[in-house]
DNA sequence: AACAACGTTCCAATATTTGGAACATTCGGA
DNA sequence: TCCGAATGTTCCAAATATTGGAACGTTGTT
Protein backbone atom coordinates (compact mmCIF):
# COMPACT_ATOMS: atom_id res chain seq x y z
CA UNK A 1 0.00 0.00 0.00
CA UNK A 2 1.80 3.29 -1.16
CA UNK A 3 1.10 5.17 2.39
CA UNK A 4 2.48 8.58 0.51
CA UNK A 5 -0.64 8.43 -1.56
CA UNK A 6 -3.07 7.37 0.85
CA UNK A 7 -1.82 9.96 2.69
CA UNK A 8 -2.35 12.46 -0.02
CA UNK A 9 -6.49 11.12 -0.61
CA UNK A 10 -7.21 11.09 2.96
CA UNK A 11 -5.82 14.96 2.83
CA UNK A 12 -7.64 16.61 0.12
CA UNK A 13 -10.89 14.67 1.48
CA UNK A 14 -10.31 16.30 4.95
CA UNK A 15 -9.72 19.53 3.19
CA UNK A 16 -12.88 19.49 1.10
CA UNK A 17 -14.93 18.00 4.42
CA UNK A 18 -13.61 20.75 6.15
CA UNK A 19 -15.83 22.80 3.94
CA UNK A 20 -13.26 26.04 4.36
CA UNK A 21 -9.66 27.11 3.37
CA UNK A 22 -7.74 25.17 5.27
CA UNK A 23 -3.75 25.93 6.14
CA UNK A 24 -0.80 23.98 6.16
CA UNK A 25 -0.34 23.91 10.09
CA UNK A 26 -4.24 22.38 10.35
CA UNK A 27 -3.34 19.57 8.63
CA UNK A 28 -0.45 19.08 9.97
CA UNK A 29 -2.02 18.69 13.23
CA UNK A 30 -4.90 16.83 11.93
CA UNK A 31 -3.01 14.01 10.79
CA UNK A 32 -0.35 14.44 13.32
CA UNK A 33 2.63 14.90 10.72
CA UNK A 34 5.66 17.71 10.39
CA UNK A 35 4.90 21.00 8.75
CA UNK A 36 7.18 20.66 6.33
CA UNK A 37 5.73 16.82 5.24
CA UNK A 38 1.79 18.78 5.77
CA UNK A 39 3.70 21.70 3.44
CA UNK A 40 5.02 19.25 0.62
CA UNK A 41 1.97 17.16 0.41
CA UNK A 42 -0.85 20.12 -0.11
CA UNK A 43 2.14 21.81 -2.61
CA UNK A 44 1.97 18.63 -4.62
CA UNK A 45 -1.46 18.75 -4.60
CA UNK A 46 -1.29 22.56 -5.75
CA UNK A 47 0.82 21.13 -8.76
CA UNK A 48 -1.25 18.19 -9.72
CA UNK A 49 -4.14 21.04 -9.63
CA UNK A 50 -6.63 18.69 -7.53
CA UNK A 51 -6.24 22.32 -5.02
CA UNK A 52 -5.44 25.87 -5.15
CA UNK A 53 -3.56 28.03 -2.61
CA UNK A 54 -5.03 31.43 -1.98
CA UNK A 55 -1.77 34.06 -2.87
CA UNK A 56 -2.90 36.21 -0.30
CA UNK A 57 -3.45 34.37 2.95
CA UNK A 58 -1.47 31.25 1.85
CA UNK A 59 -4.36 28.79 2.63
CA UNK A 60 -5.80 25.90 0.40
CA UNK A 61 -8.67 24.56 -0.77
CA UNK A 62 -9.84 21.84 -3.33
CA UNK A 63 -9.93 22.60 -6.56
CA UNK A 64 -12.93 22.40 -9.45
CA UNK A 65 -11.05 19.51 -10.62
CA UNK A 66 -12.71 17.19 -8.00
CA UNK A 67 -16.10 18.41 -8.90
CA UNK A 68 -15.10 17.81 -12.85
CA UNK A 69 -13.65 14.55 -12.02
CA UNK A 70 -16.85 13.55 -9.70
CA UNK A 71 -19.71 14.63 -12.75
CA UNK A 72 -18.01 12.17 -15.06
CA UNK A 73 -17.65 9.09 -12.79
CA UNK A 74 -20.11 6.98 -14.99
CA UNK A 75 -22.98 6.07 -13.10
CA UNK A 76 -23.65 9.80 -11.96
CA UNK A 77 -23.30 11.37 -15.50
CA UNK A 78 -25.14 8.86 -18.33
CA UNK A 79 -28.37 8.48 -15.42
CA UNK A 80 -27.88 11.94 -14.54
CA UNK A 81 -28.28 13.92 -17.58
CA UNK A 82 -30.96 11.27 -19.10
CA UNK A 83 -33.13 11.29 -16.07
CA UNK A 84 -33.15 14.78 -15.02
CA UNK A 85 -36.06 16.01 -17.37
CA UNK A 86 -37.99 12.78 -16.08
CA UNK A 87 -37.75 14.23 -12.62
CA UNK A 88 -37.95 17.53 -13.59
CA UNK A 89 -41.59 16.49 -14.76
CA UNK A 90 -42.35 14.63 -11.67
CA UNK A 91 -41.13 17.79 -9.15
CA UNK A 92 -43.32 20.07 -11.34
CA UNK A 93 -46.21 17.80 -11.15
CA UNK A 94 -46.31 16.53 -7.22
CA UNK A 95 -44.47 20.22 -5.68
CA UNK A 96 -42.76 17.51 -3.76
CA UNK A 97 -38.83 17.26 -3.55
CA UNK A 98 -37.68 14.40 -5.71
CA UNK A 99 -34.62 13.14 -6.28
CA UNK A 100 -32.40 10.21 -7.63
CA UNK A 101 -30.29 8.08 -5.74
CA UNK A 102 -27.49 4.83 -6.03
CA UNK A 103 -26.50 2.04 -4.20
CA UNK A 104 -23.48 2.21 -2.43
CA UNK A 105 -22.74 -0.61 -0.12
CA UNK A 106 -24.71 -0.14 2.87
CA UNK A 107 -25.75 3.18 1.86
CA UNK A 108 -27.44 5.15 -0.91
CA UNK A 109 -26.30 8.13 -2.73
CA UNK A 110 -28.17 10.74 -4.02
CA UNK A 111 -27.09 12.07 -7.75
CA UNK A 112 -29.86 14.70 -8.09
CA UNK A 113 -32.43 16.43 -6.65
CA UNK A 114 -35.20 18.66 -6.92
CA UNK A 115 -36.11 20.60 -4.01
CA UNK A 116 -39.94 21.40 -3.49
CA UNK A 117 -41.04 24.96 -3.44
CA UNK A 118 -42.67 24.22 -0.14
CA UNK A 119 -40.55 24.62 2.76
CA UNK A 120 -39.89 21.12 3.94
CA UNK A 121 -38.04 19.77 6.95
CA UNK A 122 -36.74 17.51 4.50
CA UNK A 123 -32.91 17.53 4.34
CA UNK A 124 -30.42 15.44 1.60
CA UNK A 125 -27.90 17.08 -0.55
CA UNK A 126 -26.84 15.89 -3.98
CA UNK A 127 -23.84 13.87 -3.11
CA UNK A 128 -25.21 12.95 0.29
CA UNK A 129 -25.51 9.78 1.59
CA UNK A 130 -28.24 7.80 3.60
CA UNK A 131 -28.84 4.34 5.23
CA UNK A 132 -30.28 2.48 2.63
CA UNK A 133 -32.87 -0.13 4.78
CA UNK A 134 -33.88 3.54 5.91
CA UNK A 135 -34.84 5.47 2.73
CA UNK A 136 -37.22 4.28 0.98
CA UNK A 137 -35.07 4.99 -2.16
CA UNK A 138 -32.50 2.35 -0.29
CA UNK A 139 -35.52 -0.05 0.38
CA UNK A 140 -36.82 -0.09 -3.42
CA UNK A 141 -33.01 -0.83 -4.64
CA UNK A 142 -32.52 -3.52 -2.26
CA UNK A 143 -35.97 -5.13 -2.83
CA UNK A 144 -34.77 -4.63 -6.03
CA UNK A 145 -31.34 -6.47 -6.00
CA UNK A 146 -31.70 -8.57 -3.30
CA UNK A 147 -30.66 -11.96 -5.20
CA UNK A 148 -29.94 -13.91 -1.36
CA UNK A 149 -30.01 -13.48 2.25
CA UNK A 150 -26.97 -13.96 3.02
CA UNK A 151 -25.30 -11.03 0.88
CA UNK A 152 -28.22 -8.83 1.58
CA UNK A 153 -27.12 -9.80 5.57
CA UNK A 154 -23.84 -9.23 4.93
CA UNK A 155 -23.84 -5.70 3.31
CA UNK A 156 -26.14 -4.29 5.77
CA UNK A 157 -24.40 -5.78 8.61
CA UNK A 158 -26.39 -4.31 11.81
CA UNK A 159 -29.47 -2.62 11.51
CA UNK A 160 -29.09 0.80 13.63
CA UNK A 161 -32.00 2.77 14.49
CA UNK A 162 -31.75 6.08 13.58
CA UNK A 163 -34.82 7.08 14.63
CA UNK A 164 -37.67 5.58 16.76
CA UNK A 165 -39.48 4.26 13.76
CA UNK A 166 -36.37 3.23 11.80
CA UNK A 167 -36.48 -1.18 10.88
CA UNK A 168 -33.66 -2.88 13.94
CA UNK A 169 -34.85 -6.57 13.01
CA UNK A 170 -33.55 -8.02 9.67
CA UNK A 171 -36.44 -10.54 9.42
CA UNK A 172 -38.81 -7.78 9.96
CA UNK A 173 -37.11 -5.48 6.83
CA UNK A 174 -37.23 -8.73 4.79
CA UNK A 175 -41.04 -8.78 5.57
CA UNK A 176 -40.99 -5.03 4.31
CA UNK A 177 -38.60 -5.64 1.05
CA UNK A 178 -41.40 -8.10 0.43
CA UNK A 179 -44.26 -5.80 0.83
CA UNK A 180 -42.13 -3.43 -1.20
CA UNK A 181 -42.09 -6.23 -4.14
CA UNK A 182 -45.59 -6.80 -4.20
CA UNK A 183 -47.20 -3.34 -3.69
CA UNK A 184 -44.56 -1.63 -6.69
CA UNK A 185 -42.98 0.77 -4.67
CA UNK A 186 -41.23 1.37 -1.01
CA UNK A 187 -42.05 3.54 1.71
CA UNK A 188 -40.18 5.45 4.68
CA UNK A 189 -42.64 6.36 7.47
CA UNK A 190 -39.96 9.18 9.21
CA UNK A 191 -37.13 5.68 9.71
CA UNK A 192 -34.05 8.06 8.60
CA UNK A 193 -35.40 11.43 9.84
CA UNK A 194 -38.17 12.26 12.25
CA UNK A 195 -41.26 14.17 10.29
CA UNK A 196 -39.84 13.06 6.77
CA UNK A 197 -41.60 10.11 5.36
CA UNK A 198 -40.63 9.08 1.84
CA UNK A 199 -41.57 6.97 -1.62
CA UNK A 200 -38.79 5.19 -3.93
CA UNK A 201 -39.07 2.94 -7.03
CA UNK A 202 -36.45 1.60 -8.59
CA UNK A 203 -35.22 2.39 -12.20
CA UNK A 204 -34.28 -0.55 -14.58
CA UNK A 205 -31.74 0.05 -17.40
CA UNK A 206 -31.61 -2.17 -20.54
CA UNK A 207 -30.26 -5.44 -18.63
CA UNK A 208 -33.08 -5.17 -16.50
CA UNK A 209 -30.46 -4.29 -13.64
CA UNK A 210 -31.98 -2.19 -11.24
CA UNK A 211 -29.32 1.17 -11.02
CA UNK A 212 -31.04 3.87 -9.73
CA UNK A 213 -34.19 4.81 -7.73
CA UNK A 214 -36.53 7.79 -7.82
CA UNK A 215 -37.82 8.81 -4.83
CA UNK A 216 -39.63 11.41 -2.99
CA UNK A 217 -40.06 13.00 0.36
CA UNK A 218 -42.84 14.77 1.97
CA UNK A 219 -43.16 16.11 5.78
CA UNK A 220 -45.29 13.48 7.46
CA UNK A 221 -48.25 15.98 8.12
CA UNK A 222 -48.67 15.58 4.17
CA UNK A 223 -48.42 12.44 4.19
CA UNK A 224 -51.39 10.55 4.35
CA UNK A 225 -52.21 7.17 3.31
CA UNK A 226 -54.86 8.57 0.76
CA UNK A 227 -52.04 10.71 -0.59
CA UNK A 228 -49.41 8.16 -0.51
CA UNK A 229 -51.22 6.10 -3.24
CA UNK A 230 -51.72 9.26 -5.47
CA UNK A 231 -47.71 10.48 -5.17
CA UNK A 232 -46.74 6.34 -5.61
CA UNK A 233 -48.55 6.41 -8.82
CA UNK A 234 -47.39 9.38 -10.32
CA UNK A 235 -43.78 8.12 -8.88
CA UNK A 236 -44.15 4.73 -10.26
CA UNK A 237 -45.38 6.16 -13.85
CA UNK A 238 -41.85 8.23 -13.57
CA UNK A 239 -39.63 5.70 -12.20
CA UNK A 240 -41.16 3.83 -15.98
CA UNK A 241 -40.55 6.16 -18.30
CA UNK A 242 -37.03 6.68 -16.71
CA UNK A 243 -36.38 2.16 -17.25
CA UNK A 244 -37.51 2.83 -21.05
CA UNK A 245 -35.17 5.88 -21.22
CA UNK A 246 -32.30 3.97 -20.37
CA UNK A 247 -33.68 1.43 -22.78
CA UNK A 248 -35.27 -0.85 -20.26
CA UNK A 249 -38.30 -3.23 -22.16
CA UNK A 250 -41.19 -3.69 -20.04
CA UNK A 251 -41.01 -7.41 -20.79
CA UNK A 252 -37.44 -8.39 -20.91
CA UNK A 253 -38.44 -12.10 -22.08
CA UNK A 254 -36.78 -13.86 -24.83
CA UNK A 255 -39.11 -14.11 -27.65
CA UNK A 256 -38.24 -17.95 -27.44
CA UNK A 257 -39.58 -18.60 -24.16
CA UNK A 258 -42.47 -16.32 -23.53
CA UNK A 259 -44.05 -16.36 -19.81
CA UNK A 260 -47.44 -15.71 -18.51
CA UNK A 261 -48.08 -12.38 -17.50
CA UNK A 262 -48.09 -12.09 -13.95
CA UNK A 263 -44.83 -13.24 -14.26
CA UNK A 264 -43.85 -10.46 -16.42
CA UNK A 265 -45.04 -8.13 -14.05
CA UNK A 266 -43.92 -9.04 -11.27
CA UNK A 267 -40.12 -8.99 -13.17
CA UNK A 268 -41.11 -5.03 -12.86
CA UNK A 269 -39.38 -4.95 -9.38
CA UNK A 270 -37.01 -8.66 -9.65
CA UNK B 1 6.88 17.18 -4.45
CA UNK B 2 5.46 13.57 -3.52
CA UNK B 3 6.17 11.61 -6.59
CA UNK B 4 3.91 9.07 -5.44
CA UNK B 5 0.82 10.82 -4.43
CA UNK B 6 1.21 12.65 -8.03
CA UNK B 7 1.44 8.71 -9.55
CA UNK B 8 -1.89 8.08 -7.93
CA UNK B 9 -3.70 11.19 -8.74
CA UNK B 10 -2.79 10.72 -12.20
CA UNK B 11 -3.91 7.46 -12.04
CA UNK B 12 -7.62 7.91 -10.50
CA UNK B 13 -8.08 10.96 -13.05
CA UNK B 14 -6.85 9.00 -16.22
CA UNK B 15 -9.56 6.18 -14.76
CA UNK B 16 -12.10 8.28 -14.65
CA UNK B 17 -11.72 10.09 -17.72
CA UNK B 18 -11.59 6.66 -19.36
CA UNK B 19 -15.48 6.10 -18.50
CA UNK B 20 -14.90 2.60 -19.02
CA UNK B 21 -13.57 -0.22 -16.19
CA UNK B 22 -10.00 -0.34 -16.41
CA UNK B 23 -7.19 -3.28 -15.91
CA UNK B 24 -3.86 -3.20 -14.18
CA UNK B 25 -1.95 -3.82 -17.34
CA UNK B 26 -3.65 -1.12 -18.86
CA UNK B 27 -2.68 1.52 -16.54
CA UNK B 28 0.65 0.04 -16.20
CA UNK B 29 0.83 0.84 -19.99
CA UNK B 30 -0.63 4.54 -19.81
CA UNK B 31 1.85 5.15 -17.36
CA UNK B 32 5.07 3.17 -18.57
CA UNK B 33 5.21 1.68 -15.35
CA UNK B 34 5.41 -1.92 -13.99
CA UNK B 35 2.51 -3.90 -13.32
CA UNK B 36 3.00 -4.50 -9.63
CA UNK B 37 3.27 -1.24 -9.51
CA UNK B 38 0.05 -0.40 -11.13
CA UNK B 39 -1.61 -3.25 -9.18
CA UNK B 40 0.02 -1.57 -5.96
CA UNK B 41 -1.62 2.22 -7.02
CA UNK B 42 -4.74 0.33 -7.70
CA UNK B 43 -4.97 -1.60 -4.41
CA UNK B 44 -4.33 1.74 -2.86
CA UNK B 45 -7.17 3.40 -4.08
CA UNK B 46 -9.22 0.66 -3.29
CA UNK B 47 -8.28 0.23 0.32
CA UNK B 48 -8.69 4.16 0.81
CA UNK B 49 -12.17 4.07 -1.09
CA UNK B 50 -11.32 5.99 -3.92
CA UNK B 51 -11.72 3.26 -6.49
CA UNK B 52 -13.56 -0.56 -6.47
CA UNK B 53 -12.87 -3.99 -7.99
CA UNK B 54 -15.02 -6.05 -9.74
CA UNK B 55 -15.28 -9.36 -7.84
CA UNK B 56 -15.63 -10.93 -11.18
CA UNK B 57 -13.37 -9.41 -14.21
CA UNK B 58 -10.77 -7.89 -10.96
CA UNK B 59 -11.38 -4.73 -13.32
CA UNK B 60 -11.04 -1.37 -11.47
CA UNK B 61 -13.20 1.80 -11.71
CA UNK B 62 -13.79 4.93 -9.88
CA UNK B 63 -15.78 4.78 -6.69
CA UNK B 64 -18.59 6.94 -5.80
CA UNK B 65 -16.77 8.95 -3.59
CA UNK B 66 -15.49 10.98 -6.30
CA UNK B 67 -18.79 11.78 -7.02
CA UNK B 68 -19.16 12.43 -3.35
CA UNK B 69 -16.27 15.17 -2.55
CA UNK B 70 -17.01 16.83 -5.89
CA UNK B 71 -20.73 17.94 -4.89
CA UNK B 72 -18.96 19.40 -1.69
CA UNK B 73 -16.64 21.38 -3.34
CA UNK B 74 -18.19 24.34 -1.48
CA UNK B 75 -18.27 26.89 -4.53
CA UNK B 76 -20.60 24.24 -5.73
CA UNK B 77 -22.28 23.12 -3.23
CA UNK B 78 -23.56 26.45 -1.65
CA UNK B 79 -24.22 27.65 -5.25
CA UNK B 80 -25.76 24.88 -6.78
CA UNK B 81 -28.56 24.17 -4.52
CA UNK B 82 -29.31 27.98 -3.96
CA UNK B 83 -29.32 28.89 -7.08
CA UNK B 84 -31.15 25.37 -8.64
CA UNK B 85 -34.79 26.50 -8.25
CA UNK B 86 -34.25 30.12 -10.38
CA UNK B 87 -32.41 28.30 -12.99
CA UNK B 88 -35.49 25.74 -13.09
CA UNK B 89 -37.97 28.65 -13.49
CA UNK B 90 -35.76 30.12 -16.53
CA UNK B 91 -35.69 27.18 -18.11
CA UNK B 92 -39.28 26.08 -17.82
CA UNK B 93 -39.75 29.79 -19.13
CA UNK B 94 -38.04 30.05 -22.02
CA UNK B 95 -37.76 26.33 -23.14
CA UNK B 96 -34.01 26.80 -23.92
CA UNK B 97 -30.96 25.30 -22.39
CA UNK B 98 -30.07 26.85 -19.20
CA UNK B 99 -26.83 26.62 -17.53
CA UNK B 100 -24.87 27.66 -14.73
CA UNK B 101 -21.24 27.98 -14.94
CA UNK B 102 -18.32 29.73 -12.28
CA UNK B 103 -14.71 30.71 -13.93
CA UNK B 104 -11.20 28.74 -13.10
CA UNK B 105 -9.02 30.43 -14.85
CA UNK B 106 -9.16 30.58 -18.37
CA UNK B 107 -11.88 28.27 -18.42
CA UNK B 108 -15.53 27.91 -17.11
CA UNK B 109 -17.05 25.13 -15.49
CA UNK B 110 -20.65 24.52 -15.61
CA UNK B 111 -22.32 23.67 -12.51
CA UNK B 112 -25.41 23.11 -13.18
CA UNK B 113 -27.47 22.23 -16.10
CA UNK B 114 -31.33 22.03 -17.67
CA UNK B 115 -31.58 20.80 -21.14
CA UNK B 116 -34.01 22.21 -23.36
CA UNK B 117 -36.94 19.69 -23.95
CA UNK B 118 -36.28 20.59 -27.68
CA UNK B 119 -33.94 18.82 -29.75
CA UNK B 120 -30.47 21.49 -29.54
CA UNK B 121 -26.57 20.84 -31.13
CA UNK B 122 -25.80 22.64 -27.63
CA UNK B 123 -23.51 20.36 -26.08
CA UNK B 124 -22.50 20.98 -22.53
CA UNK B 125 -22.31 18.94 -19.63
CA UNK B 126 -22.17 19.38 -16.00
CA UNK B 127 -18.45 19.47 -14.58
CA UNK B 128 -17.58 20.35 -18.26
CA UNK B 129 -15.57 23.29 -19.45
CA UNK B 130 -15.30 25.84 -22.11
CA UNK B 131 -13.03 28.72 -23.32
CA UNK B 132 -14.20 31.92 -21.34
CA UNK B 133 -13.90 34.23 -24.22
CA UNK B 134 -15.76 31.73 -26.36
CA UNK B 135 -18.98 31.86 -24.51
CA UNK B 136 -21.38 33.88 -23.18
CA UNK B 137 -21.41 32.65 -19.61
CA UNK B 138 -17.83 33.39 -19.66
CA UNK B 139 -17.77 36.67 -21.38
CA UNK B 140 -19.96 37.61 -18.94
CA UNK B 141 -17.93 37.01 -15.95
CA UNK B 142 -14.36 38.29 -17.67
CA UNK B 143 -16.66 41.68 -17.89
CA UNK B 144 -17.52 41.50 -14.62
CA UNK B 145 -14.57 40.93 -12.60
CA UNK B 146 -11.88 42.39 -15.36
CA UNK B 147 -10.19 44.65 -12.72
CA UNK B 148 -7.16 45.10 -14.88
CA UNK B 149 -5.81 44.80 -18.47
CA UNK B 150 -2.53 42.57 -17.51
CA UNK B 151 -4.72 40.50 -15.46
CA UNK B 152 -6.88 39.41 -17.96
CA UNK B 153 -4.37 39.18 -20.65
CA UNK B 154 -1.94 36.63 -18.13
CA UNK B 155 -5.19 35.25 -17.28
CA UNK B 156 -6.43 34.38 -21.42
CA UNK B 157 -3.11 34.16 -22.60
CA UNK B 158 -3.48 33.37 -26.88
CA UNK B 159 -6.89 33.64 -28.22
CA UNK B 160 -7.06 30.64 -30.06
CA UNK B 161 -9.91 30.64 -33.13
CA UNK B 162 -12.22 27.47 -32.21
CA UNK B 163 -14.81 28.35 -34.78
CA UNK B 164 -14.72 30.73 -37.18
CA UNK B 165 -16.54 33.56 -35.45
CA UNK B 166 -13.92 32.84 -31.85
CA UNK B 167 -12.64 36.42 -31.08
CA UNK B 168 -9.03 36.15 -31.77
CA UNK B 169 -7.41 39.72 -30.89
CA UNK B 170 -7.30 40.81 -27.82
CA UNK B 171 -8.38 44.22 -28.07
CA UNK B 172 -11.44 43.31 -29.71
CA UNK B 173 -12.39 40.91 -27.00
CA UNK B 174 -12.03 44.18 -24.81
CA UNK B 175 -14.09 46.09 -26.95
CA UNK B 176 -16.56 43.32 -26.45
CA UNK B 177 -16.68 42.88 -22.91
CA UNK B 178 -16.93 46.53 -22.79
CA UNK B 179 -20.34 46.38 -24.89
CA UNK B 180 -21.48 43.45 -22.41
CA UNK B 181 -20.60 45.87 -19.57
CA UNK B 182 -22.65 48.59 -20.78
CA UNK B 183 -25.92 46.27 -22.32
CA UNK B 184 -26.15 44.39 -19.46
CA UNK B 185 -25.53 41.05 -20.96
CA UNK B 186 -22.62 39.14 -22.78
CA UNK B 187 -23.60 37.14 -25.98
CA UNK B 188 -22.05 34.28 -27.60
CA UNK B 189 -22.57 34.52 -31.83
CA UNK B 190 -21.33 30.79 -32.61
CA UNK B 191 -17.78 31.47 -31.44
CA UNK B 192 -17.17 28.17 -29.28
CA UNK B 193 -19.43 25.87 -31.62
CA UNK B 194 -20.76 26.10 -34.95
CA UNK B 195 -24.40 26.07 -35.01
CA UNK B 196 -25.11 27.38 -31.01
CA UNK B 197 -25.60 30.93 -29.56
CA UNK B 198 -25.62 31.90 -26.53
CA UNK B 199 -26.47 34.61 -23.57
CA UNK B 200 -24.87 35.08 -20.32
CA UNK B 201 -25.36 37.19 -17.24
CA UNK B 202 -23.83 37.11 -13.93
CA UNK B 203 -24.53 36.44 -10.52
CA UNK B 204 -23.37 38.64 -7.30
CA UNK B 205 -23.13 37.45 -4.12
CA UNK B 206 -23.19 39.59 -0.69
CA UNK B 207 -19.98 40.72 -1.44
CA UNK B 208 -20.50 41.99 -4.80
CA UNK B 209 -18.16 39.82 -6.09
CA UNK B 210 -19.33 37.49 -10.17
CA UNK B 211 -19.01 34.36 -8.48
CA UNK B 212 -20.94 32.59 -11.16
CA UNK B 213 -22.88 33.54 -14.54
CA UNK B 214 -26.30 32.18 -15.96
CA UNK B 215 -26.28 31.38 -19.36
CA UNK B 216 -28.56 30.20 -22.38
CA UNK B 217 -27.87 28.11 -25.43
CA UNK B 218 -30.00 28.74 -28.25
CA UNK B 219 -29.75 27.54 -31.77
CA UNK B 220 -28.54 29.86 -34.15
CA UNK B 221 -31.82 29.37 -36.31
CA UNK B 222 -33.85 30.46 -33.51
CA UNK B 223 -31.33 32.97 -32.66
CA UNK B 224 -32.77 36.26 -34.30
CA UNK B 225 -31.84 39.36 -32.57
CA UNK B 226 -35.75 40.17 -31.98
CA UNK B 227 -36.05 37.36 -29.99
CA UNK B 228 -32.66 37.68 -27.92
CA UNK B 229 -33.99 40.88 -26.96
CA UNK B 230 -36.76 39.43 -24.76
CA UNK B 231 -34.57 35.94 -23.92
CA UNK B 232 -31.61 38.22 -22.39
CA UNK B 233 -34.65 40.41 -20.24
CA UNK B 234 -35.52 37.28 -18.73
CA UNK B 235 -31.88 36.17 -18.07
CA UNK B 236 -31.32 39.06 -16.28
CA UNK B 237 -34.61 38.87 -14.19
CA UNK B 238 -33.09 35.51 -13.17
CA UNK B 239 -29.68 36.39 -12.76
CA UNK B 240 -31.02 39.03 -10.42
CA UNK B 241 -33.15 37.04 -8.78
CA UNK B 242 -30.33 34.87 -8.04
CA UNK B 243 -28.43 37.43 -6.40
CA UNK B 244 -30.65 38.42 -4.43
CA UNK B 245 -30.71 34.90 -3.34
CA UNK B 246 -26.67 35.12 -2.56
CA UNK B 247 -27.63 38.18 -0.10
CA UNK B 248 -26.56 40.66 -3.06
CA UNK B 249 -28.20 43.87 -2.87
CA UNK B 250 -28.72 45.92 -6.02
CA UNK B 251 -27.42 49.25 -4.37
CA UNK B 252 -24.53 48.50 -2.37
CA UNK B 253 -23.86 51.41 -1.36
CA UNK B 254 -23.01 52.81 2.18
CA UNK B 255 -25.95 55.02 2.94
CA UNK B 256 -22.94 57.56 4.06
CA UNK B 257 -22.17 58.32 0.83
CA UNK B 258 -25.00 57.76 -2.21
CA UNK B 259 -24.15 58.04 -5.61
CA UNK B 260 -26.10 58.87 -8.49
CA UNK B 261 -29.06 56.69 -9.79
CA UNK B 262 -26.99 55.86 -13.21
CA UNK B 263 -24.08 54.90 -11.40
CA UNK B 264 -25.78 52.25 -9.04
CA UNK B 265 -27.16 50.94 -12.49
CA UNK B 266 -23.59 50.50 -13.83
CA UNK B 267 -22.68 48.81 -10.63
CA UNK B 268 -24.09 45.70 -11.51
CA UNK B 269 -21.47 44.86 -13.90
CA UNK B 270 -18.60 45.95 -12.32
C1' DA C 1 -2.47 -29.94 -23.93
C1' DA C 2 0.48 -26.19 -24.66
C1' DC C 3 0.53 -21.39 -24.75
C1' DA C 4 -0.26 -16.61 -23.91
C1' DA C 5 -2.09 -12.99 -21.18
C1' DC C 6 -3.19 -11.31 -16.96
C1' DG C 7 -3.55 -10.47 -11.86
C1' DT C 8 -1.01 -11.10 -7.94
C1' DT C 9 2.96 -11.88 -4.59
C1' DC C 10 7.67 -11.43 -3.19
C1' DC C 11 12.14 -9.22 -2.72
C1' DA C 12 16.45 -6.56 -2.65
C1' DA C 13 18.25 -2.29 -4.81
C1' DT C 14 16.98 2.14 -5.20
C1' DA C 15 14.94 6.45 -4.74
C1' DT C 16 11.76 8.74 -2.04
C1' DT C 17 9.76 10.50 1.94
C1' DT C 18 10.18 12.02 6.59
C1' DG C 19 10.83 15.02 10.75
C1' DG C 20 13.70 18.32 12.77
C1' DA C 21 16.14 22.53 12.49
C1' DA C 22 16.66 26.93 10.55
C1' DC C 23 15.00 31.05 8.19
C1' DA C 24 11.55 34.53 6.62
C1' DT C 25 7.42 36.69 7.33
C1' DT C 26 3.24 38.08 9.55
C1' DC C 27 0.58 39.31 13.40
C1' DG C 28 -0.62 41.04 18.01
C1' DG C 29 0.40 42.98 22.19
C1' DA C 30 3.41 45.53 25.37
C1' DT D 1 8.12 50.67 17.82
C1' DC D 2 9.98 46.58 19.36
C1' DC D 3 9.58 42.00 20.80
C1' DG D 4 7.70 37.25 20.85
C1' DA D 5 4.74 33.84 19.08
C1' DA D 6 2.82 31.57 15.26
C1' DT D 7 3.08 30.31 10.60
C1' DG D 8 4.77 29.26 5.76
C1' DT D 9 8.74 27.72 3.60
C1' DT D 10 13.45 25.65 2.62
C1' DC D 11 17.08 22.37 3.46
C1' DC D 12 19.16 18.00 4.71
C1' DA D 13 20.67 13.42 6.42
C1' DA D 14 18.43 9.41 8.38
C1' DA D 15 14.87 6.32 7.79
C1' DT D 16 11.60 4.35 5.06
C1' DA D 17 8.69 3.32 1.38
C1' DT D 18 8.65 2.51 -3.53
C1' DT D 19 10.24 0.39 -7.62
C1' DG D 20 10.86 -3.11 -11.40
C1' DG D 21 11.93 -7.73 -12.28
C1' DA D 22 11.10 -12.45 -11.53
C1' DA D 23 8.09 -16.04 -10.17
C1' DC D 24 3.52 -18.12 -9.34
C1' DG D 25 -1.39 -19.21 -10.07
C1' DT D 26 -5.30 -18.66 -12.88
C1' DT D 27 -7.97 -17.98 -16.96
C1' DG D 28 -9.04 -18.38 -21.60
C1' DT D 29 -7.44 -19.44 -26.37
C1' DT D 30 -5.31 -21.99 -30.10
Amino acid sequence: MDSTLAKGLAAIEWMTRQQRDCRVTDLAQAFGMARSNAHRTLQTLVDCGWAVQDPGTSAYRPSLRLFELGALVSEATDMGSLLRPHLAALAQQTGETIHLAVLDGAEIVYLDKFDSPLPVAAYSRIGGRAAAYCVASGKALLAAAAPDLSALHERLGTLAAHTKNSITDFDALLSELERTRVRGYAENREEWRLGVCGLGVPVFNARGEAVAAVGMSVPSIRFARTQARGLADRLMACARDASVTLGYRASPVPASAPLPASTTRRRRLE
